[in-house]
DNA sequence: ACCTGAACACCGTTCAAGT
DNA sequence: ACCTGAACACCGTTCAAGT
């Protein structure tokens, strides 16, 4: 039995907030309109007095978390000060799942990226590196943060799921031996590194010797 | 003016291909299975007695893509090998944009992903990497290259859109030059290192840079 | 401005039925 | 088995109207 709620008590916060609480708890792919307005208290209308579109709403649930991202630690070396803001920027996403779907989904305003970007950005250009190398290197961090991240989510959800795990075993089980020789045999590693803090900054520091290398 | 296909025509690969060029055609986000029954000829349930529902033709769709992984290039040293299968994969997503998008959003079942797999463990395993380290590598390999590509494909997206491109413009210039001080003053380095061959090569040369001073 | 209510043009999927 | 047709429980969004 929904109550309606009294007139001007609605703001784009509420609404934000109430959205990002839906993604979180029934996930992205099932959120609605109808359903944040019937949590609401208010017609699927008006909603539309704060945002043009779904897809609006997605674009402000989005830069509402990347506002989240911790600042960059001053007064550490380059190379920590780099592990710093991608641990922090895996960390969010670890946090609030739906991020990475809304990254990977959504086509990018611009606005809520440059957080990350000043924060990378900053550290490598005043560490020396050029203005090109710099600009490179963020996006390469960036987008590895990214992949890394999102898959790992994908195959934490999986693995919740007891339909899902099962499914995953079944099909690696099912691999021939002859057509997948070293994936049968490599097996039990795969299964250990496909997320994790480890695994996560395995590739991250492989990424942070290859730049150290270069300069 | 549908004409409708007679009995026993469909198959599954029908489906499969004629999804295949809806969701390339319009994109992902606006496929249906009644538009693809539409196509088809055929109502709606026919597509059921095929698949199960439509998260099943997405992974046959999935699968499918992925079966045109070329395969890998043999006595070759090491490190052209991953870049040879980091670059197949990439040039298939950037075939196909849609495989992006369905690697990132549909759980896995683990068969297709294999192919992938052995490409990558069976060139580091024999390459003489131990088997942890294989593993991990090949899983850093692999989201680096899903989310450097992805990352590729949504800006190339955006920027193809003019309303898109005239959004990143406006909300570029309209970042403040004191809280954003390195994304302003490399605004124009960033732009060119949004994607292309150059920009996935070099990060792909720095993990595998990493990888040598690392053995 | 803020919000409602009805309506439009869609969805995926179930179910019973036909061949 | 292969496919239809009607129906159910949803969607996002437009439009005219009310306060």
């Amino acid at each position: 039995m929904a109550t309606r709620t009294p007139r001007n008590s609605l703001s784009s916060e509420l609404i934000i907030s109430k959205a990002l609480e839906l993604m979180e708890g029934r996930g992205l792919d099932s959120f609605s309109l109808r359903a944040l307005a019937g949590e609401l208290g208010v017609g699927p209308m008006a909603i539309y007095t704060y945002f043009r579109n779904k897809d609006d709403l997605y674009d402000a649930v989005r830069d509402h978390l990347m506002g989240l991202l911790p600042a960059v630690p001053a007064g550490a070396a380059w190379p920590d000060q780099v592990r710093a803001v991608c641990r922090g920027l895996r960390r969010l996403m670890l946090q609030h799942p739906c991020l990475a779907q809304l990254l990977a989904s959504r086509p990018l305003s611009g606005h809520e990226t440059a957080r990350v970007a000043e924060g990378l950005l900053g550290v490598l250009h005043s560490a020396g590196f050029g203005r090109e190398i710099a600009a490179r290197t963020h996006t390469t961090l960036f987008t590895y943060v990214l992949g890394a991240t999102s898959w790992e989510i994908q195959m934490a959800t999986e693995q919740r799921d007891p339909e899902g795990l099962r499914r995953l075993r079944t099909t690696m089980e099912s691999l021939s031996a002859t057509e997948f020789p070293t994936v049968v045999d490599l097996a039990p590693e795969l299964a250990r590194t496909t997320g994790g803090d480890e695994q996560f900054d395995y590739g991250l520091d492989l990424l942070i010797s290859g730049l150290r290398t270069a300069s």
